[in-house]
DNA sequence: TGCGTTTTAAATCAATCGTTATAAAATGTA
DNA sequence: TACATTTTATAACGATTGATTTAAAACGCA
């Protein structure tokens, strides 16, 4: 019927998230992002519409590849590991980004959601996701002894996911394994059960 | 000698600071600049250069003028009510934050920071200094009993810092109240003497 | 009152911005 | 094989970008 795409879709929003997660919605031209995609500008209006529209599907790409199956991979494990185990690979992730490119989602958390409503809403409901994660860990690890129940599940939730996102800015200036492992132990510490408090209920 | 300038340094700042802080290095142009700072583009870049030496300029104001005197102000108190007000602070900030504009020193770090050498070192030393303050007060606290010490020090500064970065995050997309407040109570807890271990020592 | 100097204002620079025509190239269907 | 349709490539659109030029205006000092 007519002249087939060149290009595979996925591959070339890869492409494009590379491109706006390295260097932003408003430091990324037109000409940069259809060259880092392979295509001519012609073709990224074409098959998206204009800039905003391949940010917009280039971040629920990085969201659908980074959230997506991760919370699902976790929360198969034992509450408490799964936790350790999240902040284990974020602290990783962190230090391996040579290109310190951060987290998308926080990235675009500051340039492009305070003045554009649908992204507000979109990045809004990755973190309440997240939150959800996080308290359903707890909840569980609170039911069955695993978690301190001293702290009220929401609140733990709440500081979880700001611990997240504080790791993913901190990283961003300051990549040192010392620091990003250091600040996680009190958090991690903060799940753990009051060892002390079975010992007072366990001397008379 | 010659002819006086028209305007005020420190106003004309203030002004730039506004401007940056709101819609960022990148979506500013100096047209944008300039009309908010009630200056010609040729008053501009006469005075200070060119567009990233007034975000430079912008940005020392704003350090200045946002952890210049807070820190000191906060250390004359006692070190667990001084992490506290801290943190009150940030949060009454945040929720009063209209425009949500967040806090200058993170949106530099995650926009300009990471491309920019300059600017990675004075957001770097900054966060340095944040960190000295809470290490001081948990330091402080520590030595006189009015803080746990079943973190390490530098451990819980860290978390502290993390914790601020990620409220200030977290605050640009869901400003809520129970939200910021709730995730604040547990990391408080942590730095609150364990009554319960004193109770041990004290049982025979 | 001029002189030297700097700041203003206005216009303008080339380059790049996001976006769109235009027409050639490439397909399935008739 | 010719037609209808879509994607390509190239070029260009007006607008805006960061930055500069030119000349008038405003001072201190001689």
């Amino acid at each position: 019927m007519a002249r087939p795409r060149e290009f595979d879709e996925e591959k070339v929003l890869t492409l494009a998230v590379e491109q706006f997660w390295e260097r932003g919605y408003e430091a990324t031209s037109i000409r940069d992002l259809a060259q880092a995609m392979g295509l001519t500008t012609a073709s990224v209006y074409n098959a998206f519409g204009d800039k905003r529209a391949v940010y917009r599907r280039a971040l629920d790409f990085y969201i659908e590849r980074s959230f997506g199956d991760r919370v699902g991979r976790f929360e198969s494990k034992p509450p408490l590991p799964a936790v350790k185990a999240f902040f284990d690979e974020i602290i990783e992730r962190s230090l391996g980004d040579v290109k310190r490119k951060g987290c998308m989602l926080v990235n675009s958390a500051l340039e492009v959601a305070p003045h554009d409503e649908e992204f507000q809403r979109v990045v809004a409901e990755v973190l309440v996701q997240v939150e959800g994660f996080f308290l359903r860990c707890v909840r569980r690890g609170q039911e069955d002894g695993t978690i301190s129940d001293r702290q009220n599940a929401s609140d733990l939730a709440g500081t979880l996911l700001s611990t997240l996102l504080g790791i993913r800015v901190l990283a961003r200036t300051r990549p040192e394994r010392d620091l990003l492992e250091g600040l996680i132990k009190p958090v991690l510490g903060l799940l753990e059960p009051a060892v002390t408090t079975r010992l007072v209920s366990a001397v008379p």
